[in-house]
DNA sequence: AGCACGCCGACT
DNA sequence: GTCGGCGTGCTC
């Protein structure tokens, strides 16, 4: 007897049991979907993770249906991997196969109705909605669940088809399809047996009374004589709109001309010109051989480079040497839009050996990529973290470009993995090598790598010898305090600002918060804007004239006057990029200011437009939220300002001043890249606080250095690890119980120190769930597979309770 | 997760 | 009296 654990595509803790059917037996493999019953009728795909004979006990297991692959469509790395991140992320490998696959993959049985054979309805006694449907299933024999609701009022669905079940005039069947279809493109030639010149004569007489078709007929016989060796597309011969399809389908139908279909990728293609790479500055050769060096060592390596210093060349070579060998390559991004440069760079070397993945795809193009990659058809594959689950057969090598970014965590859905920390492991299981690429490492990064856990090499040097921009403190405060201020702007910075445009040159103003001011506030009473969902105040946004909410999208139009008492004094408060954006137009009238944040790029290819005007220097000056620290490779930015850069400092996260460093270098970095003449300003009414001297000063160790020794004092990471509890639900008094009981359960189990909270989350209440956080601190090394044990026994306790089933719980690994 | 079962309030 | 609200339990 053969048994199979498969993973179903639901929440569902671990795999489930079903005995595989003799004829399934020789063709069954582990890493293959199957098509398995699940409670009922309902039917899923699912996939084996392993293959015994040990007989459950306690329940008898229902057969495997059928399998649906030929060949493993996971590879054992993959499993290994998936296994890896269900005990690391505290996740079930349901919610793993949920976020890996493209839903055409995971097919669903989907519920249908149709009549019992040779029942006679008598309709007398039923009501309107039986009738319909009844009526409805005489002519389309199968109706599934959703068109249903087409002619059944919703609420009357399920009573309906229960009534007519217990009359026993229709049932319940479950039908699965192939979702996924290739895309076909239609192509028309004329019939073989025609081209002679005899046929050809006739048809044309006959087709004498119908001139269109004879034209038509003729387009394509000159089409084809021109061209033998190439198709015609059906759709070009509509094209200029004097044919249609109603004179080719009488040439169809009389079978002069034939019609077929070929299969076409979705996925454009590079198809243009191979080109080699530039060669390697001195200083890069010699972090490239530190990094030949650690390979050889088997070692991953942290490539620390600072801005322009041309890491993305250095990744060519190392990608170019592990194509030659064979072997594949995964290079991670944070985000698919900031690719541009380097799959330019790489479009021109690998053509259509280059994929992409990245979760703005359609399902049917992940699909494709699926199918292209456990082909073994590419060789190069970039793409953000979702990418590291498409089945590769053999990776070499894995890049993390920019692996300081947030973006690698996941807070939204669940597998909450970072994907920097999951490559490194990924690798390990396809032994393949892994480089972390940053200017501006994460802190648990560069602690790693001094460790000696990864090896540390430091690119200090811009490609060409360009010098680093220089940075310059502007004490605001003193500037006020002399009356040197125009609104956010010192007059310092305003006049550096006139000098760089003057200069024909570009500047970047970074100020990161959205919308036009934080808050309205009336001035008579103090009423705030509130979200109904949130406890957050609404954000004034200007250009939309209306009032948003963050967190939850909520949206509103701007009061008239105060709603509670009437007073049209309302404050704009806090200022928000737009108005920056609104300051700089107003100061420079006759010069083109854009605005880069997430609300103004949100329009179709708005990004792409103004990173075109921005390359063709028509924008002199781009104001934006962080979005501007990324991917603006330009040569003639001379100029970053940071008008009120305090504001980075002021959050409440043991990351802030990280965040602070690496947004500020980041965005400096895009100043003087050809020149080496940047500046970079930042307004402060705090010149001596340690993150900005430390910044202007530009000396790296000591940063890393002085963010080390703050998260030592404090326990964070990377010398302690975090692990956070969340919990959510609709009424606070239930969710607040629960937390106070998970807390006291936890701290049953686990030092006292440990455990911190629970207390309200920093946004108490976001989509009408109140939060509630438990913040564990638990030691590294040994000690910690112990304590997250502990941790996993306390989370069993809380479950069995059944009155918190309810409730909404979170666990955030590496927090 | 989703879906059925089962126990209490608001209506014909 | 019924309908339907959602809290609870289970799925190989």
């Amino acid at each position: 007897m053969r048994y199979a654990q498969i993973v179903l595509p639901l929440n569902l803790k671990g795999s489930f049991t079903y005995k595989v059917p003799e004829e399934l037996v020789p063709v069954i493999q582990t890493g293959m979907r199957v098509l398995v019953p699940f409670r009922g009728k309902k039917i899923y795909t699912g996939i084996v993770f392993e293959i015994h004979d040990i007989e459950p006990e306690g329940f008898i297991p229902r057969d495997v249906i059928s399998v649906l692959d030929e060949f493993p469509i996971l590879p054992k790395e993959q499993i290994d991997f998936w296994n890896w991140l269900s005990a690391y992320y505290l996740c079930t490998l349901g919610e793993i196969y949920r976020f890996a696959f493209p839903s055409s993959l995971k097919l669903e049985s989907e519920t249908y109705l149709k009549l019992k054979p040779n029942v006679t309805v008598d309709f007398e006694n039923l009501d309107v909605n039986e009738m319909y449907l009844i009526q409805a299933l005489e002519v389309r024999q199968l109706i599934n669940l959703t068109d249903l609701e087409a002619f059944i009022p919703k609420k009357d669905i399920i009573k309906t088809i229960n009534s007519l079940i217990d009359l026993q005039y229709i049932e319940i069947d479950e039908k699965i399809g192939e979702k996924y279809k290739a895309k076909e493109v239609a192509y028309v030639k004329i019939n073989e047996r025609l081209l002679d010149n005899e046929s050809l004569t006739a048809i044309l007489a006959k087709l004498n009374k119908a001139p269109k078709q004879k034209d038509l007929f003729l387009l394509i016989l000159s089409n084809q004589t021109e061209n033998p060796d190439t198709y015609i597309k059906k759709s070009d011969l509509f094209e200029d709109g004097i044919f249609g399809h109603s004179h080719l389908k009488p040439l169809v139908d009389k079978n002069f001309v034939e019609e077929y279909y070929q299969q076409k990728d979705r996925l454009e293609s590079y198809e243009g010109e191979i080109e080699e790479i530039e060669e390697l500055s001195e200083s890069q050769k010699k972090a490239k051989e530190e990094i030949d060096q650690a390979f050889e060592e088997k070692r991953n390596v942290l490539l620390h480079g600072v801005t322009s210093s041309g890491k993305t060349h250095i990744y060519l070579e190392k990608i170019e040497e592990c194509v030659n060998q064979g072997k594949n390559v995964l290079f991670l991004l944070p985000e698919i839009s900031l690719t541009k440069q380097i799959t330019q760079r790489l479009e021109k070397k690998y053509g259509r050996k280059l994929g992409f993945y990245h979760q703005k795809l359609t399902d049917f193009e992940k699909v494709e990529v699926w199918r292209r990659i456990k082909n073994n058809d590419i060789q190069i594959l970039v793409g953000t973290r979702n990418a590291l689950f498409l089945p590769y057969q053999n990776v070499g090598l894995v890049i993390v470009d920019e692996e300081h970014d947030s973006a690698y965590k996941a807070r939204e859905v669940s597998p909450y993995f970072n994907a920097k920390d999951s490559a490194l492991v990924f690798g390990g299981f396809y032994d393949a090598r892994v480089i972390l690429g940053s200017a501006t490492p994460s802190v648990e990064s560069y602690y790693l790598a001094r460790k000696e856990k990864m090896k540390y090499i430091f690119l200090n040097e811009r490609f060409g010898n360009v010098q680093l921009p220089e940075f310059e403190l502007i004490n605001f405060k003193e500037a006020q305090d002399s009356k040197k201020v125009s609104g956010n702007f010192s007059l310092h910075l305003l006049d550096e600002i006139k000098k760089t445009l003057e200069d024909r040159n570009q500047a970047i103003i970074l100020h990161n918060r959205r919308g036009y001011a934080n808050v309205l506030e009336c001035e008579s009473c103090g009423y705030v804007n509130y979200c109904s969902n949130c406890d957050v105040v609404m954000t004034y946004h200007k250009a939309a004239n209306e009032m948003k909410c963050h967190y939850c999208g909520q949206r509103a139009s701007r009061p008239k006057a105060c709603p509670k008492c009437h007073s049209e004094n309302l404050n704009e408060r806090g200022v928000g990029v737009e108005q920056i954006h609104e300051e700089v137009s107003k100061l420079f009238p006759d010069k083109e200011v854009d605005r880069m944040d997430v609300d103004s790029m949100r329009k179709k290819f708005a990004y792409e437009k103004l990173y075109e005007k921005i390359e063709d220097r028509e924008t002199d000056i781009v104001v934006g939220t962080q979005m501007i620290s990324k991917g603006l490779d330009f040569d003639h930015i001379e100029l970053v300002a940071i008008p009120k850069a305090d504001s980075l400092l002021y959050v409440q996260d043991f990351r802030a001043e990280e965040r602070a460093f690496q947004l500020i270098t980041q965005v400096a970095g895009r100043a003087g890249r050809v020149s080496g003449k940047g500046k970079i300003y930042i307004q402060t009414f705090n010149p001596e606080h340690s993150v900005f001297q430390l910044i202007k000063m530009n000396k790296v160790t000591k940063i890393y250095y002085h963010f080390l020794e703050e998260r030592k004092k404090f326990h964070y990471p990377p010398f302690t690890k975090l692990i956070m509890i969340e919990l959510k639900h609709r009424r606070e008094d239930k969710v607040n119980r629960a937390s106070q009981f998970l807390g006291s359960v936890l701290r049953k189990y686990l030092p006292e120190e440990c455990v911190l909270g629970p207390e309200r989350s920093q946004i108490a209440r976001i989509n009408n769930l109140y939060q509630f956080q438990i913040l564990l601190k638990l030691p590294r090394g040994k000690n910690y597979e112990k304590y997250k044990h502990q941790v996993l026994l306390s989370l069993k306790d809380f479950n069995e309770i059944t009155a918190y089933q309810s409730i909404k719980k979170d666990v955030f690994v590496d927090f």
